[in-house]
DNA sequence: CGCATCGCTTGTATAAGCGATGCGGTGCTATACT
């Protein structure tokens, strides 16, 4: 690569490294680090994927001294956002930093909003939903911040479709502020959620930063029962068994509870963790977990983002989770010291009932209706604070709506964050075309789940299949999944890519190729699995299709666009 | 979607089978009340 101003970028890099070290105490940068640092200061959006632990963190926290404004961190959880401030360094060139939410009382809040504008902080946390305040984002304008930066960029794409939808709302939200370079970090994004984040932050042609997904210390099994009493008790055992301390992921909060009990009265130190408990519950059984004092904490989803903690030897899954992103986000807690760690999926088919449930909640028609006639029968733009008046409807019920119509060209946000009419909507048209998005949307949640299923009954590497689901290549065997180290293998049959003859049709839909679908219309090849591909389908979501069968029909799935651009029929 | 629970029914129970009903996860913030 070259330079085209000697001496500008080897600038950038030594003031970094320089501020890295005075500040921060670090000696040394990682180069993916550095490369996302220069893109920062280059004034690029950026997405960063990389796994916790790596220092994501860094990647806006140096670059911050060196911008003018302030940086604007959004992080999902009030919990981080302490973590965050609590983590920075002392001295006398120590950023100042402030987290504007809930806990703040009015005297504190104006306090912040004093040192905001008085230029004494160079971090200003703060939740999606504060972001959705006028007087947050004309007064957080005011101070001209140098960058905005998603943390957990993941909850974009999981929760602003579902009951976050303020998430959806940042690309706003960054206009407002005068669109400062935008930086998206998360430990885990498949290809379409890489997408997604892209695209709902309004991210300009951005650099991208995708380091490997594959875990080696981790691993992989994959169990299914037909019998929950049976589950049940295999899971305690396991639980039991394994080397401590380890996390056991339940679907509900009745389970977390049943677990904890059961490896309690085996004798071990066992908690459970979920929403439902007290603030104060929560925080003492996080921190007795992180202080080593906990054997086996049994959760739901609830406990997950913030643990830092190395030495965690297992994650058990006592029921299929809702999607593989979340599958890896969850397992990807243990083995983080580098030594040997175990996942063990145990689920019975069942299990996906619930978790299409899950799936399930979209605004209804009548819904979607009441909002976009609100919407034009004012004529001119209105807060959501108005409309949420003008409606009666709850403030998330009304997002998700606001949202859909969005999508649905039918309303639009102005520069002052008012929703107003498109002229020239029908009303009609726009609840049709709202609640066909909002189908989708569950469509691909629920086909999120059969890619879950099929990573549970996969016959061939679990990790070929996992990473194939982040959109990396990976040749089999592994040595460290149960499927790799079967009967088979340990026979001795067969050797690295050879253990499943190639199918004829191999090669025919490469991964990335753009294609279409007789019944489910355009999609993208996301993997290659032996003789069957898996296909994300724009309108229903992840298909995996057999190559017997697409082959016995000739024309039912046509390659549109190879993706080393060669174009059809290559 | 799957399940646990409840209450009704029934050739009368120290019982079983049925349908109806409700429940299930993740967090922010504002607000009422102690």
């Amino acid at each position: 690569m070259s330079d085209e101003r000697p001496g500008s970028d080897e600038g950038r890099t030594r003031r970094l490294r320089e501020t890295a070290a005075e500040v921060f105490g670090w000696e040394e940068l990682r180069p993916q680090q550095l490369t996302a640092m220069e893109y920062v200061l280059q004034g690029r959006d950026t997405l960063v994927v990389m796994p916790t632990g790596s220092g994501k963190s860094a990647v806006y926290q140096v670059p911050a001294l060196l911008l003018t404004g302030p940086v604007v961190v959004v992080s999902p959880l009030l919990a981080l956002q302490r973590d965050q401030i609590a983590g920075l360094p002392d001295g006398d060139r120590a950023p100042g930093a402030v987290a504007l939410n809930s806990d703040l009382g009015a005297a504190e809040t104006e306090d912040a909003w004093d040192k905001v504008r008085g230029g004494e902080v160079r971090y200003v946390y703060l939740s999606p939903e504060q972001l959705a305040k006028d007087d947050v984002v004309r007064r957080l304008a005011d101070a001209r911040p140098g960058l905005f930066v998603v943390d957990e960029a993941q909850c974009v794409s999981s929760w602003g479709h579902d009951f976050r939808p303020d998430y959806l709302r940042l690309a706003q939200a960054a206009r407002r502020l005068g669109r400062p370079p935008v930086l998206a970090l998360t430990a885990t994004a498949a290809p379409p959620v890489r997408q997604d984040i892209v695209e709902r932050l309004g991210m300009d042609r951005p650099r991208q930063l995708v380091t490997g997904f594959d875990r080696p210390e981790i691993r992989l099994e994959a169990r299914r029962h037909l019998d929950d009493d049976e589950r049940r008790r295999t899971v305690v055992e396991r639980a039991a068994a394994e080397e401590k301390p380890g996390i056991v992921y339940a679907a509900t909060r009745k389970d977390s509870e049943f677990y904890a009990a059961e490896l309690s009265a085996l004798g071990l130190a066992a908690e459970a963790y979920h929403a439902g408990l007290r603030a104060a519950e929560r925080r003492r059984i996080h921190e007795a977990f992180l202080a080593g004092r906990t054997d086996v904490v049994v959760a739901t989803s609830a406990f997950g983002m913030g643990i830092d903690k190395e030495d965690v030897r297992f994650v058990l899954h006592a029921s299929l989770p809702g999607s593989l992103d979340a599958y890896y986000q969850e397992i990807g807690r243990c083995g983080r010291d580098g030594r040997p760690a175990l996942a063990v999926l145990h689920y019975r088919t069942e299990d996906t009932g619930m978790q299409a449930y899950f799936s399930g909640r979209t605004p209804g028609r009548d819904t979607v209706a009441t909002v976009v006639r609100a919407v034009h029968g004012r004529g001119d733009p209105a807060g959501l604070d108005e409309l949420g008046r003008d409606t009666g409807m709850g403030r998330t019920r009304l997002t998700k709506a606001v949202n859909l119509l969005e999508e649905a060209g039918a309303v639009v946000t102005d520069a002052s964050g008012a929703v107003g009419p498109v002229p020239g909507t029908a009303e009609a048209g726009a609840v049709r075309r709202a609640t066909d998005s909002a189908e989708a949307h569950k469509r691909m949640d629920r086909s999120r789940v059969d890619m879950a299923r099929a990573y549970a009954e996969t016959t061939g590497c679990r990790r070929r299949f996992l990473l194939g689901y982040f959109g990396e290549e990976y040749q089999e065997p592994c040595g460290s999944c149960d499927v790799c180290d079967g009967p088979e293998a340990e026979r001795g049959e067969g050797t690295p890519g050879e253990r499943r003859p190639a199918h004829p049709d191999t090669g025919r839909y490469p991964v990335g190729a753009a294609v279409r679908h007789q019944r489910f219309g355009r999609g993208t090849v996301l993997s290659e699995d032996g003789d069957r591909i898996t296909v994300l389908f724009d309108e229903v979501g992840y298909r995996t299709l057999a190559l017997d069968a697409l082959a016995g029909q000739d024309g039912l799935l046509t390659v549109t666009d190879a993706p080393d651009g060669r174009g059809p029929g290559s």
